[in-house]
DNA sequence: AATTGTGAACGTTTTCACAGCA
DNA sequence: TGCTGTGAAAACGTTCACAATT
């Protein structure tokens, strides 16, 4: 290992303290890194080689292995990572072996439908609360969790030791019920709602954008739209229906 | 304008027909400062500076002066931009002059939810064909559209010009579907299911993952936990409840 | 007087290329 | 021999600071 020193790193001591020291970027990808390895344990592979998990990730071997010498991983030299060893350092990294409680805020169409979900990393992350303003949803059972009022949300998420938010309510609302969270001492939430919320730094906001995804989405069409035109080779062949027709399913 | 030159740019000629030249990170931000437009306007706003508008969207004036000059902004100095022009600018830079007719596959748990989803930017993502596998889904209409079998996805895409592919199936079904789609014409996807799809180069791309987003936010609670731990100041205060309470709602 | 547009500095992330090790 | 781990270089994105312009 041994790190050159990252330059700014939060604050002097962070670094020294053995925090930090992993990029933003590389963060998202240890993640998954942690469910390919999942799947390849379960297919019964013991070692796997930067390169194939690079493959099956879609991302540059050499950033793997960067992204990985991070967590001060012990891969083999010739031979590659064995993958329970793996799994076990990015769970500890990514925060995942203490179980995380979350909070969802709003239960309407979307919130719905994540309190519902059951593709959050199989395990770790148990939505242990659900809050809702409407009179009609309070009180209702979604998942074996009783929705409660919004006015509840310090007491609740003190009580069940709420790490997590998450905020899927109307755009309005949103920033009201981000104050309550950070209020109760939540310092990490995940917005669903088309709006930016402001909040001390200290708290770590993510957003989900669904409208900015489809608009970015739709800027890729144009572009393709007008390089046709123009008969512009863009990043890929130009056209004529490539691969297509991989694995038979779905009847 | 003048655009130094970016040096790869996907070809030599894309550059030329004025294709491109916008890194891909300002376009995710010229969504936002549509949206923010948008609600500006209805405010009955006329013009706006860099700096209000990067107060709304929380991002840093010259970066948002230097994404719109991608855009090769109107802005008058020692005024701002004219609302109303910069809007009509950036629905142009984002292709949302044309209807962009979507498809929807998978309307289980998740899929339903965005299937009614009434966020996505008002107008412009028409959800113009719903498909599943599942024989119970087959034939009921959401939002008053039919879903389909996915079998029928060439004849209806092409049918109803869809240009932007949503999946929203579980895991092992992504790929098949990606490859119908891909088939089908589509060039631009929105992948739901926790897979690493893979398409030809020309085909755009794009990743929700919220089994990730959460675990991103795992590591940095345990970040957190950890320099509590150890009496380390991170990159905010301390600690001790800031802001809070702005605005009064949600009784 | 105020605010844009942008060259240049800076910081971060990616990629290369190869030394070091099993 | 094969693959990891990592310095160094390149590419990319952000921020600064100020000349240009209304």
């Amino acid at each position: 290992m041994s790190v050159t020193k990252p330059p700014q790193a939060g604050s002097e001591d962070a670094a020294a303290a053995g925090l930090r020291a992993i990029p933003e970027a590389s963060v998202a990808r240890l993640a998954l890194y942690l469910r390919m390895l999942g799947e390849l344990a379960e297919q019964g592979a013991e070692t796997v080689s930067s390169d194939e998990l690079a493959g099956v990730t879609g991302v540059n071997p050499a950033k793997l292995r960067k992204d990985l010498s991070y967590i001060g991983s012990y891969g083999i030299r010739g031979v590659g990572y064995e993958i329970s060893a793996l799994i076990r350092q990015l769970e500890r990294t990514l925060g995942l072996d203490h179980l995380q409680a979350v909070a969802l805020v709003g239960v309407g169409n979307l919130g719905h439908a994540l309190a519902g979900y059951t593709g959050f990393g199989g395990r770790g992350f148990p939505v242990t609360a659900l809050f809702d303003v409407d009179p009609d949803l309070v009180g209702i059972h979604i998942n074996g969790i009783i929705v409660e009022h919004v006015r509840s949300i310090p007491q609740i998420c003190a009580e069940r030791g709420v790490t997590i938010g998450m905020i899927a309510t109307p755009g309005p609302a949103a920033q009201g019920v981000c104050d309550l969270l950070v209020g109760s001492g939540v310092r990490c939430i995940l917005n669903f709602a088309p709006v930016v919320l402001q909040a001390p730094p200290e708290v770590e906001i993510r957003k989900v954008d669904l409208a900015v995804e489809l608009q970015i989405l739709a800027f890729h069409v144009a572009r393709r739209r007008l390089a046709q035109q123009n008969g512009v080779v863009l990043d890929g062949q130009v056209n004529g229906h490539a691969t297509n027709g991989s694995g038979g399913m779905l009847t």
